[in-house]
DNA sequence: CAGAATTTTACGGAAATCCATAATCTATAA
DNA sequence: TTATAGATTATGGATTTCCGTAAAATTCTG
């Protein structure tokens, strides 16, 4: 079982029930920040000291702070952890659950668990602590499970996004290729754009672009 | 001091801090339910047994089940237990933090209490509890306390969140005003639509109405 | 290198939206 | 009743988006 683990989680009232499922596993070298930037360093700490975390459970939205931080959210965290510590098991707590991110999450920062805040997470997380801490099996809450199941013949790059983000932010199709052209973006043709659009249309199942781009934003995607 | 307390909260980590709230309050009477269906059934059941509860604690956003719900969220549920039950006092207890959400819960649904989940929410909520058991006076966490001063000359009204809702779900405007037409809303030509739309734009600062959509579903008002 | 396949770009007409102006309706007060 | 202000509707043209077709460019393949 794990003998030291740190918890990143914004929300006071969520700590304590975290906190709870730990000592119900009997583990009580624990510590908890409430801002990303924090927990990293506690873990870049615990490293110096020679006594690393083996277990970080992370929530991933955070509260913006009016201070300015490194790190904004969990995603991050989770990811300069992993580069920082490859071997630490990472817990990834949330009410996230767009199979989108959360494949994401598996496959970038290579997380071992994904568990779904929700009506019975708490046990769900005990059964993920208890499986990641003895093997190196991966754990993912059922309600989520069919994310990593899921691959779309179909792949948004980072210019659809980029193109997604632009309408959402209110910039006109001709605009976007104005800035397209002039910051070098491959294709920055009124076709090239239409076409991209229509495509993302048709995989969304978006009657026009206000639905679009209302659809992408439910799910998380911008 | 209240006596008997109701909490709707789905999220099972969230409702351990909450009782561990009203244990330090010396509160042992609470109950609390996952659903807001069973929640009013709850305070239904209470009044009829002529031991009514005295607080109920509500968050606003629940995980969608897959049974079919009468109240789906926070908002309906404590709108109808104020119907229900006039004098019992209510507090909202969640992440929203858009003024319009939190404004209309105060003037529609009247309730005592507004605290906002975060970094040290539980000494505000205890802080509310103790406030509204012993007065009339209304608390709001200080980080969203301005939403209530923040009078719009401008006031949106139903038709236009209508409207909005419909152009996110993809509803182009000669559609919506066909639907209007039959269902018999009161301005349905294709001008008045315009000029709604002009003027949400403009209020909203909006370039152009996919940013309008973008925009107000940011702020959480669809 | 030649040819095929794919991607990008170009073009044009249809449809939808945007925007300003003007006409019509409605309610209220003199 | 009539005048007037405000709201609703009508109209038309400019702009933008939509969508299909086709040319041009690029990549892939043998």
């Amino acid at each position: 079982m794990f003998k030291k683990v740190i918890i990143a989680e914004d929300l006071d009232a969520m700590n304590l029930g975290i906190q709870q499922v730990l000592k119900d596993l009997n583990i009580i070298d624990f510590q908890h920040s409430k801002f990303c930037d924090e927990a990293f360093l506690k873990v870049r700490a615990a490293i110096q000291k020679n006594e690393p975390y083996d277990l970080l459970i992370s929530d991933l939205s955070f509260k913006t702070d009016h201070r300015k931080s490194e790190i904004s959210n969990g995603d991050e965290l989770i990811q300069k952890v992993r580069e920082l510590q490859p071997n630490i098991k990472i817990i990834a707590y949330s009410v996230e659950d767009k199979s989108y991110r959360i494949k994401s999450l598996f496959e970038n920062a290579d997380i071992d668990a994904f568990v779904l805040k929700g009506l019975n997470s708490i046990d769900e997380l005990k059964k993920a602590i208890n499986l990641i801490s003895i093997s190196d099996q991966k754990f993912i809450s059922p309600e989520v499970a069919m994310a990593l199941q899921e691959k779309s013949n179909f792949e948004i790059d980072d210019v659809d996004i980029k193109i997604l983000k632009y309408l959402s932010a209110g910039t006109s199709q001709d605009e976007i290729i104005e800035i397209f052209k002039s910051s070098n973006v491959k294709p920055n043709s009124k076709s090239a754009m239409e076409k991209r659009l229509s495509k993302l249309k048709d995989f969304f199942k978006a009657n026009n672009t206000i639905h679009l781009v209302s659809i992408v934003k439910d799910m998380g995607i911008i």
